[in-house]
DNA sequence: TATGAATGAGCATTCATTCAT
DNA sequence: TATGAATGAATGCTCATTCAT
């Protein structure tokens, strides 16, 4: 068996499902580190040892490979946070447990967060729409977590108009602290989760309470 | 025939100061409007209505171009925040100035903001050096602020590491709101500063009190 | 699972005979419709629903493909037309019935005569050749039957040496009335025929009864 | 001078014009021989001794170029036609200048009747729509002189009918026997254009004149 | 100063063709 | 017999960049 493994045949002949597996782990590698458009067909299809009309045939134009690999990994994200949370938990549980999932994915799959995080926000190309519209996914996600936390603490007015913007605000507020957290790996995942939440869990609690900052003199607020 | 005609208006010798004004005009649209990529230098030169080979005289090659770009729309931000933000304030003060300075720009300069936010971060060009250069300073006056504040009310050890880090989360907060703000323009830019500065000052100010949110379970927070 | 299952009527173990029928039909359809550089293995493997090894295993390279398609097309031109023609009758007879099998041939093998027609002489490949030749033996057949003709009119000089020359002319004729008629299928085939064949072979009747057209003023003719 | 001639500086610095000229030049001689589809940019940039850029910077891409080719040709033989025939002459005049002039030209731009004939004969691509447009006209100037031609004669039904169809016939004769006359070039164009003319003109002239051929037993046509 | 003219170099894509099974 | 899997080799096209004027 491992003779066989050494030596392969000149020729692999591998079923197609394994075929697209290795194309697209070696898309996502390649993506990752140069970029969308610096990477090129070439360089993919070296790295995945297969020839690029194999590529053009299981995957599709450069586009089409993009966009598959950005909904593979950003399934594996989604999946592995959908994973973590409890969904009978309290609401600040299940964003306790989301956020935790998610520093440990960037953690774990660096290439695959760059991928998702760097190239696809990036702009224009058909694909980015693809990522756009997960990402506003997980805002409404934990938008949907704000709100229920509001509703059980009192809502009041200020809170409530506000969820949608403080959760687009948050998933920003995780992107880049994962950033940050990728250039200061001493600090566990744990800890990096724990500072985030209490920014934002108790940021949010204070102006659910009414517990609100405001300007000192209000006229500075003025423009 | 005629004198005229032989120097036509046409060919305008115009101060390089001008010339570099034009150009950089025209790449920030250009950049803005396709991305690095996919913005030609063919394109630029005609919305600049100068010549390739002037460009390339003035400001050098496509990267060095979209440096500048970055550097001179950059230096734009800062001033705008720096003019908003009043040195002798407490550190509260200057953040809420500098937030609404922020927002101010976002909703005045669109085309700024889009080339610096959305080209620049994408791909690690050697550009995107520059601007994660400004990005990092920006994270910096924060954490600078917030080390000051802690500092004032009586630092925890908590709060002390976390401080960049948190630095970086706002950073990464404002960015992502303001994409959000972009599509709900029915907001003022007041509010949306507000809703910021809440979640984030008086969640680091729970923070430094000491009165931090932990799991209930602490077990719960094994990997 | 069961026996059934592992022996799908799906692979069909057809003679060989049968399967380059197959193969022929489809690709005559595919040469066809998209002409010859446009037509890919691909689409004439799907069409024949065999894989493309076979057709190289039957018929060898796209090449040999085709002239396999043009020799079985012409053949059957050339046969309709040979069962259309008496040996035994006069040449004008021949020739009627002769343009009678064609046109009827056109009008039913439309796939066949474009294949014939358009494709094959377009471009110089290999396989224009076996064309060129089988439409060189037409031109030869015609040109018996006027050599005939003329010498049981009593043939004078000119007619003599331009006889070959008017049987390509003759079979460019028809060649292009066929591409008319198609488009003005109102018209019935023995009425085109019937035009063509005054057009010809009393012209022609003329060039041998020595009843022949010269510019009124011979000195008109100079180059 | 000649030294300049011989010695070009390292890169001809030609005005727009000029090196369309040479392009187009090159362009019909690579078509011609190669036909469309294995005509490469490259040989044709090769050949006119010009960068492909510069191809496609100036006429665009591969099929606009080979029908700017047809264009070019067309208008040269559809000219040297007009310049040909005299229009105050009586139709069958015309008729003579016109083959001549079409023999003549034949004769001398042989790279160019080849292009006009064979490449975009063949079919598909969009460009053969162009030049069938062309041929259609051919055929519409043929079909006017035959009407102006056969009314002057007392004009029958049978001949009114069959004039369009004729002319198609006509211009498809002359085309396969421009080509039978490149293999034959012993034989002038005067005399190759007169035989045709017999074949057409005395042919279509008994047509008019009633004198028809049919079979000599009607029942001989049914199908 | 200012530009039309020119290109080297690369890239995505396709297709005929052939193994290994 | 029959085919899914695999590729070498082109080819059309584009773009940043630079001369020669």
């Amino acid at each position: 068996m491992s003779v066989d493994e050494r030596r392969p045949t000149k020729v692999k002949r591998l079923p197609r499902e394994v075929r697209e597996r290795q194309i697209l782990d070696a898309a996502v590698r390649v993506f990752s580190q140069h970029g969308y458009h610096n990477a090129s067909m070439d360089e993919i299809s070296e790295v995945a040892g297969v020839s690029k009309p194999m590529i053009y045939a299981y995957l599709g134009h450069k586009e089409d490979l993009f966009a598959a690999c950005i909904r593979r990994e950003a399934t594996l994200l989604i999946d592995a946070i959908a994973e973590g949370v409890q969904v009978e938990s309290p609401p600040d549980m299940q964003l306790w447990h989301g956020l935790r999932a998610f520093f440990r994915f960037v953690g774990e799959q660096k290439e695959s967060w760059r991928v998702l995080h760097r190239q696809a926000t990036s702009q224009g190309g058909p694909f980015s729409d693809e990522l756009l519209a997960m990402r506003d996914r997980a805002i409404a996600l934990v938008d949907a977590l704000l709100v229920r936390s509001a509703t059980s603490r009192g809502m009041n007015e200020a809170a409530t108009k506000s969820t949608e913007a403080l959760a687009a605000a948050l998933v920003g507020a995780s992107e880049s602290l994962a950033d940050w957290w990728l250039d200061h790996p001493e600090v566990s995942d744990k800890v990096v989760a724990g500072w985030l939440m209490n920014l934002v869990w108790m940021g949010f609690g204070d102006l659910v309470d009414g517990n609100v900052w405001t300007p000192v003199k209000p006229e500075d607020g003025q423009s």
